[in-house]
DNA sequence: TCTGGGGTCCTAGGACCC
DNA sequence: TCTGGGGTCCTAGGACCC
């Protein structure tokens, strides 16, 4: 607590970001419920908008669950990748305050202003005014909590956020603040599920101990939690239920893997579909990891069966790579070892051990070309009758990113997926119900962005 | 209520080395 | 010949978050 008494970290979070964001593209939807999210049977609520919460409508239902509860609700499948810009231009914001600024996801942030506060002024009157400029700037509304350590800001931003009522949203205060010395008085009456890491398989190991409210918690022994949850969620939570957490806003994090899977419309048993998959993907992510300029050294592949039941499997190369022709051979080595005869639900690949290579240059399409004619394993016969040569696979994909950049990522792909386009491709939040892609283009609404 | 996709962090066991 | 203990890496799974 002695360290943190000095701290001041502001936490700031969208108020229901995606669907807000489409509000502003389409004016026309204001004061309707709106549902951003996957529109097909399997596909789950990303945001809604506060109109929709007030039928019982939120994130990560059901799309199937929520369109019973709304049927009136406007379904949007979204765009990733707008919102992204649309983050990117909020975070700038953020960063003319102060440096450190570590994004939580798209819509969220904690800011560390403890060392600019004779500059800022008062907290209170620099988190007014920061709402007040992304107001302006985006035209969208975020609430903001105002604490001595994260987890506390972040639950303070809670009691300052817009609720949905029967009678349709109700308006928060923007900005809450616990301050020093108030912070077991906010703390211990909340539900001891707000704590950030407590889910649902925590609270059935807490349930027995009678603890409801943060509260109790923090009158178990810690020695008492640290046998039903393990050292080091037993310490963390105890520290948790005392209001103390000294974990340092951190801005400029690397990333730790980079993947990317797929839930499908049907399961999938056919080998030859699931090679077309594990192909489509390896080559998404291997895409990702040049444009970012990292390698990676472990291969991940996941499966999840119909019942659900997910399994993993890894394996970690001799050197790292950035190719996708690499990804696939080890995912695909993988996959032969798993049955896959009671059909796949959904397949992923994914990259960790990720090290940041040298600075590769985006290259232009002239110079990529070029690269590849000049290439040496391509003039020298030996070398290239060796192997394809990395420096000829390097040269390719160069290539090949250069044409995405270009003309987009679906012009260009494997030879295996000639064809097939982007029929095999789902969406952000779930598989698309076909009728669905019609509705959503009538209605102006773009279609999903791929991700690059 | 039948459950997306992108991540992070933690645990635990086994291999291997010193 | 039998043995300890620690450190690190790899793999698999699980919990959790937005």
């Amino acid at each position: 607590m002695s360290q943190d008494s000095a701290r001041v970290i502001l936490h700031v979070d969208m108020d229901a970001f995606f669907a807000s964001v489409e509000l502003l593209r389409h004016p026309e939807l204001r004061g309707l419920p709106v549902v951003v999210g996957g529109t097909g049977d399997r596909g789950v609520v990303a945001a809604a908008s506060y109109e929709a919460r007030s039928y019982g409508v939120y994130s990560a239902m059901s799309s199937v669950q929520a369109r019973r509860l709304c049927p009136d609700a406007v379904f949007l499948q979204g765009d990733h990748a707008h919102y992204s810009r649309t983050s990117a231009v909020i975070m700038e914001i953020f960063r003319t305050l102060t440096p450190l600024v570590e994004p939580l996801s798209l819509d969220e942030a904690f800011l560390d202003i403890s060392g600019s506060r004779r500059l800022l002024g008062e907290p209170l009157d620099v988190a007014q005014r920061l709402r007040c400029s992304v107001k302006e700037e985006t035209g969208l509304s975020c609430s903001l909590g105002i604490a001595p350590n994260k987890f506390l800001a972040k639950l303070a931003t809670t009691s300052a956020k817009p609720t949905a009522s029967r009678g349709g949203p109700i308006e928060g205060p923007g900005v809450a603040v616990v301050s020093p010395g108030e912070e077991l008085e906010f703390l211990h009456p909340l539900p001891v599920g707000r704590l950030w890491g407590v889910g649902p398989a925590t609270l059935a190991k807490l349930a027995p101990l009678g603890v409801v409210t943060i509260g109790d918690l923090s009158e178990v022994p810690q020695e008492l939690l640290v046998v039903v949850l393990g050292p080091g969620a037993g310490a963390h939570l105890h520290q948790l239920s005392l209001g103390r957490d000294n974990r340092p806003v951190v801005a400029n994090s690397e990333p730790k893997s980079m993947s990317q899977e797929q839930t499908f419309a049907q399961d999938i048993s056919s080998m030859d579909a699931l090679r077309s998959e594990l192909v489509r993907q390896s080559e998404a992510v291997a895409s990702r990891l040049r444009h970012h300029g990292y390698r990676g050294r472990t291969v991940q592949l996941k499966v999840r069966y119909r019942d659900f039941t997910t399994v993993t499997r890894s394996q970690t190369l001799e050197a790292p790579t950035d190719r996708g022709t690499d990804l696939v051979r080890t995912a695909w080595s993988l996959l032969l070892r798993l049955p896959v005869e009671r059909g796949v639900r959904l397949l992923g690949v994914g990259v960790a051990n990720l090290l940041r290579g040298e600075l590769q240059q985006q290259l232009s399409f002239d110079d990529a070309l070029a690269g590849l004619r000049d290439d040496p394993g391509r003039r020298n016969p030996s070398r290239a009758a060796l192997d394809a040569s990395d420096s000829e696979w390097d040269a390719t994909n160069s290539a090949v990113d250069a044409i995405r950049n270009k003309f987009g990522a679906e012009l260009i792909g494997p030879a295996r997926l000639a064809g097939q386009a982007k029929q095999a491709h789902g969406q952000q939040w779930g598989p698309a119900a076909e009728h669905d892609v019609d509705t959503a283009s009538k209605s102006g609404v773009p279609p999903p962005a791929e991700t690059s």
